[in-house]
DNA sequence: TGCATATGTTAACGACATTAACATATGCAA
DNA sequence: TTGCATATGTTAATGTCGTTAACATATGCA
């Protein structure tokens, strides 16, 4: 009785969840109305992934492997250490900006559990060992003390953390970037604020 | 014919939803279950609350609440600017760690529009202000040029963006805080890395 | 005492995720 | 080519959810 749809469902199903999930959220990607929009009857997603959690998982999959991109584009054409730190954090918040819905996806409460979805791990893992390689690439020296290397691992976590609290507070609107600044800018001031520095910047 | 519940409905249902958002986040507070778990009706919550975003709106004024305070002790507190600043960032990293759930709320994207709720904006903004006045107290002078103001908001939210980076990575089980030190102190110690000092720390 | 209002209740609506039972298309083996 | 296992659809059902309407009872004040 029913018509079937042309092939290649998987992919439209995709291509359509990461349009929602821009403009609207997890919350408001709907299975059912994802299958409607597709033209597709309301059951047919479940044949091509692992309900709502599988069809997120695919997506953040996919953001985790842009976001790496952008990271490793970065790393690759900034010689200097310090340097590289930097325009890798404003890399990092730029992503966030550009995609909010995708970042807050793969990292927040939203996420699929990575246990559950092993291609999802490995993308996660990929990303996060860029960005430490990345921070930390000048320090790996084989000469290094067990403390100096300590020492190499929280300069990672804290430019690490700093970038993602930009980045959050950004998109969450807590933060609004000067309008008469590049974000790029603006961020790297951020990054390069030292708290512990004399008064008079 | 239906029995009526006892009186105090709506601080016994606030309790019961703070309970659930600690243990499951705002997605797994149902307000059906909420009132099923307080022996209610299950649209009695209606008439105390305006909806589900009525709830977390009380319940975000409530984490808010407990935010300033905490801030505003540690501020108080400690003298000196540059402990002030670090002392702020570790508290509030603590708070987070401390009720994740009410942070991410606070925070996130699940908080209900501050302009539905004036209350909520009201304990949003003292919570911001108790931090930023904190941080650039020592700057605020009546001499200050506007370059120097500018310098002074800027580290306000570097030290504001590091923390809340600390804070949202360590909460989402990305950054594993070291078993054998205290949360504070490696805190302190991410917050304290300038990432344009020279290699060795 | 009487009545407006606050506080409850039941019942319904539509959206949702998920699954079972069934139907059709597709590709490979004989 | 035929036949069948499997992949891919469909419909229909279950149970959850938020929300609201219609109705019922308690409370406090004129």
């Amino acid at each position: 009785m029913g018509k079937y749809h042309h092939g290649d469902v998987r992919n439209v199903l995709l291509q359509k969840a990461e349009n929602i999930l821009n403009e609207e959220g997890p919350s408001g990607l709907s299975l059912r109305r994802l299958a409607r929009m597709t033209g597709v009857s309301e059951a047919a997603p479940y044949r091509h992934f692992d309900g709502k959690d599988g069809i997120l998982a695919a997506v953040a999959i996919d953001a985790f492997e842009r976001f790496a991109e952008r990271l490793e584009n970065v790393a690759a054409n900034v010689q200097k250490h310090e340097e590289r730190i930097m325009a890798l954090g404003a890399a990092y918040v730029h992503f966030a900006v550009d995609f909010p819905q995708h970042f807050r996806l793969i990292f927040g409460r939203e996420r699929p559990p990575l246990d559950q979805y092993p291609e999802l791990r490995e993308a996660a893992d990929n990303a996060f060992d860029v960005l430490q390689r990345a921070v930390t690439s000048v320090d790996r020296r084989a000469d290094m003390t067990l403390n100096e290397a300590a020492t190499a691992y929280n300069r990672a976590l804290a430019a690490w953390s700093r970038a993602h609290g930009i980045a959050m507070l950004v998109i969450d609107g807590m933060i609004v970037p000067p309008a008469d600044q590049e974000l790029d800018d603006f961020v790297l001031g951020l990054l390069a604020e030292d708290l512990t520095a004399p008064e008079n910047s």
